[in-house]
DNA sequence: GGATGTGAATGTCTTCACAGCT
DNA sequence: AGCTGTGAAGACATTCACATCC
């Protein structure tokens, strides 16, 4: 039993992206050196987050990409499918659903809900929008262990509730605010907002804080 | 000149979000105790995050919520409003277009970019859809800073590479592939494949790993 | 009394550097 | 010779604990 970090498996989940593109390219084995510089790290670190779930690389030779993809999807739980259910069916819902990655690695969405009456009942490419009460009943069927969330932040809470109730064991949540789950379900977060104010932090102090000492609110802007 | 991890930029980004709540419920003044409660942080980290920038407390009180939130807001760069230009007027962009959130912190989409000539021409709320072509001349008009990319992988890096060339210094990229920018363009992704993998890795392996020596596990095709 | 601000201690992640396998 | 796998070192982030101030 042995403790992973969050960025190791992101790495790992960058690097399964990569080697998919070097395969299609026809690439048959990469060093450490050349993923790592497609990845945007270093050597070393790849090697460390290979090395914590086995040996997978020939030495003197590097990484056969065919079967260190087999390992990655093996690791990353991407050796089966994944039965989701998507709540919300606005905007965001439906750039969701649209999106043609999430089947390709194995993620279906199966179930939609929404709590609009003008949008239940919808059919979006054979699955119906159902209303958010049923959702409940409509889970009990079974098989879903994922729940996506994209609805107002008002809202996100209940919903979260709802489909804890539901047995979902891991939730991927896109409204704007903090959710509480129970200790054995998995939350992961998706905050746009969170996003852009690193950028515009980033923008604003260029990269570092103007010593200490709030200087007076001239919000100063500087040039490249 | 200090320098300030991403992971405390994302906090207080949080914090201040949490802090709007409070305030719109009418609370004057709270502890690094009960902010950390609702952040799922805990007090010294909150206390840590804030004391990179400053001296925000009253010993003995806590925070003014009202003042805590004018310094964030400042430290984060929302002490002015920013031009956003979103390239992608799918689904995804038409998402991030309707999301108030952005408007609301004082990103302002004022520009809309797409290569299919069938969106070319719609108009978004007062905001026409233009040709990716038209990109740099249009941009040019000045003042964006933000670029948003909500394009398909195989597009996006030319996407960047032409938001680079009409001077556009920070990007979030929704598109699920690795982008190269250079050094002094701050980059930001968002990959909502990458956080599935995550959550099916923890469903997987239930927060930690089979010891090592991959086990028998199903999936594997194997080596030669 | 109550809660901040912060050095020191602890914990975690990354990078180095090299032994060892192919 | 080339490149992995990994202990050890170093950098970074979080937590502790307490003097300090309102």
């Amino acid at each position: 039993m042995k403790k992973v970090s969050e960025s190791t498996i992101s790495r790992l989940s960058l690097y399964l992206r990569l080697l998919e593109e070097l395969e299609r390219d026809g690439v048959e084995t990469v060093s450490s050196e050349r993923l790592a510089g497609r990845a945007g790290t270093t050597a070393a670190q790849v090697r460390k987050d290979l090395s914590v779930f086995g040996t997978f690389g020939k030495r003197g030779l590097g990484y056969v990409v065919t079967d260190l993809i087999a390992e990655l999807r093996t690791i990353l739980g991407l050796g089966r499918r994944w039965k989701v259910a998507l709540v919300g069916a606005g905007k965001i819902g439906a750039a969701l659903y649209g999106y043609e990655g999430f089947r390709r690695q194995g993620f279906d969405i199966e179930a939609v809900f929404d709590a609009d009456p003008a949008k239940v009942g919808q059919r979006w490419n054979g699955v119906e929008v159902r209303a958010a009460e049923g959702m409940e009943e409509a889970l009990a069927e079974g098989g879903y262990e994922i729940g996506v969330v994209a609805v107002p932040a008002r809202a996100a809470q209940t919903v979260v509730d709802r489909l804890v109730a539901a047995n979902i064991r891991a939730i991927l949540n896109f409204a704007p605010t903090k959710l509480h789950v129970p200790e054995d379900v998995k939350l992961k977060n998706v905050n746009m907002a969170v996003e852009m104010e690193s950028l515009s932090y980033a923008l604003t102090n260029d990269g570092d804080v103007p010593a200490r000492g709030r200087g007076p609110g001239g919000a100063g802007s500087s040039a490249r």
